[in-house]
DNA sequence: CTTAATCCGACTCATTAAGTCAAGATTCTC
DNA sequence: GAGAATCTTGACTTAATGAGTCGGATTAAG
């Protein structure tokens, strides 16, 4: 039970790029990936997934990068972690014949946990930290 | 993010040995293993691990076994989890430095959690299920 | 045309979960 | 005491997968 590191790396560059915000200028993975500190030729692949299940958008060539699709409040950690690594939890090997009680009792923390994910948006993991700037102005 | 199956047949075994309850005659590995569908010789070591833990008892030689050394409502998913897989997640290779707000949410998540193991004892779970003695009565 | 990007599949590498094996230790029964 | 049953333990194998890299194709700006 843990969180994978591509999901970690997905939710940092989303981070990202809802801090950086400004809506004309996209970000390239490599700024991406210098700022958070992540194997940028493995951060590309995470993009694309991103992209593909509607969170980003991309410009090609020069000049080019991503941008959010959707608001930060419009994202929640559910969307990454489906998105990158396609579900939650794989199904326990939970043959019903011989444990059906074990059965529901997973199905229940699955959805516990799916509704905790659901509860975190981009934007409240903005909003609850303490913001880096703030020691600059 | 996934159960293990190391938990979920600790569980099975757990949960069998609760169900089976009788104070004096305790159940073997192998008699666990047949009933609920787990390879035996790998049950062997998750039972040492529970042993370890003190969550079980056992007597050695013939006819001997392994008994609960607690109450089912004294045992909870957390404890099991933390038995057997020693946490409950891996800290994510989340470096402060680089993004700070995420550490904060996947501690969150991982509090969670916890929680959410913690409030299910294995008496529950056995209450909860639609006992299979029930058709025999 | 050159440069800067994304796109995308194929590849390697290391770790670990899952499971097996075999030998030792302990206790029961006869 | 002998033999059988059973837990105890560590070493081993194997397969899967997560993490990360590489290189080439594509697209767009200057």
């Amino acid at each position: 039970m843990n969180i994978s590191s591509r999901c970690d790396y997905a939710c940092r560059a989303i981070v990202e790029l809802a801090h950086y915000s400004p809506k004309d200028i996209p970000l390239t993975a490599n700024a991406i990936a210098t700022k958070r500190n992540i194997p940028e030729k493995y951060l590309v692949h995470i993009l694309l997934q991103l992209k593909k299940a509607g969170m980003l958008l991309s410009v090609r060539g020069a000049q080019g990068g991503y941008r959010l699709a959707k608001k930060a409040s419009d994202i929640t950690l559910l969307d990454v972690v489906l998105a990158v690594d396609g579900s939650i939890m794989d199904p326990v090997p939970c043959d019903d014949e011989s444990s059906p009680e074990l059965k529901n009792t997973w199905e229940d923390m699955g959805n516990k946990i799916t509704d905790a994910l659901q509860s975190v948006t981009i934007q409240s993991i903005l909003d609850n930290s303490p913001s880096a700037d703030m020691y600059f102005i």
